[in-house]
RNA sequence: GCGUCGGUGGUAGAGUGGUCAAUUACACUUGGCUGUAAACCAAGCGGCUUCGGCCUACGGAGGUUCGAAUCCUCCCCGGCGCA
């Protein structure tokens, strides 16, 4: 038995979205579920202790950012769940995302050595003089990628097998492959070249978890798909990953708004080439919209910054849609942020209370405008999950969406 | 009373003859944030506008000048010093 598998305890006949029980050896995860970002060994502002309050059952910390600083202290700290007194289950991404966010994804220079360079194997190739410009480059080449540090400028190299080994050490239940993650907007040869490459990755990706042993029985590891906006690529992505042997499948990719409102849509033509049981998560899709047209897709789990970030900077999500609470209109505002909602920020303190808190920049209004934002995405898909329970996710659907868009 | 320094947009504080509706910061108003370089970023912030400008503004009133927030006179207000 693998460490990492879903069960499937209910299939939705109208669509492909299921409720579903996700496996791990720290305990199970209740599907479709929604996985908040704990970037550096915390979900910013709110310790583990707190975690069970907001429905979360994991969480995703992330390998470039622990590689940069802390990977010791997490491991000799017995890995990142007891390193954070967390006894439930958790998640690493790859690292993949950051080498697209620190290069290309910010409109900076991401250079890409072809074929003329001889690859030596074990042998770095990056070029010194452009990779020395502080933080803003990552040079991408079949072995892997070549960055400097957001840090302190100094020049690091990530490979598969060495975001696996990372991985390993950080000992989370669950962890990604390292993949080239695109923008929506990249042409199509520039997406296939990234898709191919992904997809040797992924298999060295494995390899390298199938050779350390004792990891492979502790740890699963989920593939990433790539492709773009391109449903060709996008299909044959899914069915290249899917075949390899993951515990898991990740739709990769970018979807902020700016690229578009429907560049989630082509990544879920992905979710029809995958083996059934297959657990599928959304890398980065975390708008309440598009949360459930991943689950009517299939997708089991989400994880995204949206209610950490947007919960920090003042935006809160509410069962009519988001506000943003440092507004004017709120100042003498005595009602909750969302009505009925039974979060600690709700149970407890008005929206004049948490204006006030941001107007004074207390750093007690991000922390609870935080657990706000986690407590609403994490019931969203619990009431997705029992919807799906008894039948009624699309009636679900269509009356959150109907009230949440005003 | 004498002397002296100073009074600039919500606040602090630049500017010290034209390039000034006035740098900057904060405040304020609003937007944005989708595998976190984000407790962040962006725009706006005197009035009107046919968007080319026009009007009103740098304590008040005069004056010098082609032209004044900037120079001069007087007045008002405040800080400091001496009586």
């Amino acid at each position: 038995m693998r460490p990492i598998y879903l069960t499937v305890e209910k299939q939705n006949p109208g669509s492909r979205a299921r409720a579903g029980v996700l496996h791990t050896p720290h305990g199970n995860i209740l599907t479709p579920a929604f996985v908040p970002v704990a970037t550096k060994a915390d979900v910013k502002g709110i310790e583990s202790a707190k975690f069970e309050s907001l429905g979360m059952q994991t969480f995703i910390s992330n390998t470039y950012h622990l590689y940069l600083s802390g990977l010791d202290a997490v491991e000799q700290g017995g890995g990142l769940g007891k390193f954070m007194n967390w006894n439930g289950p958790t998640i690493t991404d790859s690292g993949g995302f950051q080498v697209f966010s620190l290069g290309s994804g910010f409109g900076k220079k991401l250079s890409k050595f072809s074929g003329e360079v001889a690859v030596e194997e074990g042998v770095s190739i990056f070029d010194e003089d452009l990779a020395s410009s502080h933080g803003k480059l990552a040079i991408i080449d079949d072995e892997g990628v070549s960055f400097t540090s957001h840090l302190d400028g100094s020049l690091h190299r990530f490979t598969p097998e060495r975001s696996v080994e990372i991985q390993h050490r950080l000992g989370a239940d669950i962890f990604f492959a390292f993949d080239q993650c695109t923008a929506p907007t990249d042409p199509y040869e520039f997406q296939k070249d990234a898709m191919e490459r992904t997809h040797a990755w992924a298999k060295r990706s494995l390899r390298a978890h199938r050779q350390n042993l004792d990891a492979d029985k502790k740890q699963g590891i989920y593939g990433i798909g790539q492709g773009g906006q391109f449903d060709d690529l996008r299909r044959e992505s899914a069915r290249t990953i899917g075949d390899m042997g993951f515990d898991g499948f990740g739709l990769g990719g970018s979807f902020s708004k700016k690229y578009g409102d429907h560049s989630l849509e082509s990544a879920l033509a992905m979710l029809t080439e995958l083996p059934s049981d297959m657990p599928v998560h959304g890398l980065g899709v975390g708008e309440p919209e598009d949360i459930l047209l991943g689950i009517e897709h299939g997708v089991d789990t989400f994880d995204c910054v949206t209610p950490t970030r947007n919960g920090r900077n003042g935006g809160l999500y509410t069962s009519r849609g988001k506000i943003q609470i440092p507004n004017a209109q709120y100042q003498y505002d005595y009602t909750p942020l969302d009505e009925g909602c039974e979060c600690p920020a709700c149970t407890n303190h008005t929206r004049a209370y948490i204006h006030h808190l941001f107007r004074t920049r207390e750093i007690l209004g991000p922390i609870l405008a935080s657990m706000h934002n986690i407590y609403f995405l994490t019931s969203l898909c619990k009431k997705a999950r029992e919807a799906i329970l008894n039948g009624q996710f699309e009636q679900f659907k269509d009356s959150f969406l109907e009230k949440y868009r005003n």
